[in-house]
DNA sequence: AAATATAGTGTCTTATTGTCACTTTTAAGT
DNA sequence: ACTTAAAAGTGACAATAAGACACTATATTT
């Protein structure tokens, strides 16, 4: 038989396989903490509980699974997130009741300026500092999921600035530092900070500056780069 | 509804869902190269194309994705891998004929010795060098997982000592690095590779010895934390 | 017993972060 | 206008871990 016609005669269906969706945990910083983004489910399983935001493919629309974590994640917040990065999949016979599912999880980042209007016009979506979502009872294993993520952020905050996508597109050093102080939860050396991203240019002055209480500082701008830059030492934290 | 009868009602094929496969890059060291394991199609797409180990699950056998990609593995080693973590998932509309395909994939290490003979009893099944196997026609993207596999283990020899799992339970440290060396395409200084092994105490001395040409070589195992273990800093590779 | 190849160590240099005091800038109060 | 204070940003030295490379130790071969 050739490839023509075994595709002809293929059966999608001669092989059972698992549930398949895509969550995501998307990360914003608001009044120093670190918050997830929730979404309570109005179907079964786990009807009424909250979990993370995700869903099944659309066959049609989605061209990749990371098409479809920005979906869903556009649905509730009005935007793509300006970072989405593949965090792990899981799957097994027994995390869903309907039967053999997997997940493939992202970690998301987001300015919380940049969403809040819409968020609060969906009544089904809310941010919870990570700390209140890993006290709840979440559907699935998504407070695993939420751990894993987190755990994730922390590394990346120690070798890289990944956590600067989760403000403005313009920001000061200052408030850099803060988001990485409150993903992992210590804080950091001033100097230590500024000068390894200042020797790696990894950011662009924008030549403006912002009043944020006594002296002004600059705001910068992310370079493409930074996306991938990774640091060869940690920061302590 | 209640939850009992939504899933009485349940229908798996309301959505439908994507082809769901798991994979793995299975890599070893032999003869001062790094090898990939391949396995020959039996079956469209790609009939007669080498490809990396893999299949579906098997809702009944499998408890896990992970345990998908070690049944998969040990039909063609032998042996379940001592060492083995998920790389990434890919899934888009194209990549394969069949339709909307997902792929899990896994990357695994091995030592040459420990499933050399039952791969040679295994008429399907091959080790290719690194180079070699990048230079094929290879099935689906498996040559881009094959590289995404080896950028991960390059960046696992500069902080961990994992690329270890590629060498049997017992081994010289002049061997381990070796390792290391081969993975990187790059000669490390023997100082710097020692010292920082003995300071985290990464290794357990077995008290024997190895002849390899003159000197002797003391014996390691690894320790179960080198596992999970990474340097705050990395070799300059 | 000498030669030699490989295993393993001592030690100085180099690079990067930690520490912390210091200077600069700007808003606000007098 | 001048002073004050708080936050932004810098200077300088200490601490840490890797790089470089010569050295010693041990076993095998001749």
């Amino acid at each position: 038989m050739n490839e023509a016609d075994y595709l002809k005669n293929y059966d999608k269906n001669e092989f059972e396989s698992p549930i398949f969706t895509v969550d995501s945990v998307l990360f914003t910083c608001h009044k120093d903490a670190l918050k997830v983004l929730l979404v309570e489910r109005s179907n079964h399983p786990y009807k009424g509980f909250w979990g993370l935001p995700g869903g099944f493919v659309d066959l049609a629309k989605d061209k990749t699974i990371e098409d479809t974590a920005n979906r869903k994640l556009k649905e509730k917040t009005g935007i793509i997130p300006p970072y989405i990065e593949q965090l792990i999949s899981v799957g097994s016979q027994k995390r869903d009741k309907r039967g053999w599912s997997v997940t493939v999880c992202y970690t998301a980042l987001i300015a919380y300026e940049d969403c809040s209007v819409h968020i609060n016009s969906v009544s089904d979506a809310q941010w919870f500092s990570v700390e209140e979502a890993l006290s709840m009872k979440l559907a699935f294993d998504h407070k695993d999921l939420i751990e894993a993520a987190h755990e994730r952020l922390r590394n990346k905050a120690l070798y890289s600035i990944v956590p600067g996508y989760a403000l403005p597109e313009k920001f000061t050093l200052p408030e850099l530092q803060r988001v990485h102080e409150i993903i992992l939860g210590t804080e950091l050396q001033k100097k230590s900070f500024r000068r390894r991203i200042e020797q790696a240019e990894l950011l662009i002055e924008t030549g403006e500056k912002q009043a944020s209480g006594k002296r002004q500082a600059a705001l910068y701008k992310m370079k493409e780069e930074s996306r991938e830059f990774t640091f060869l030492r940690n920061l302590e934290g």
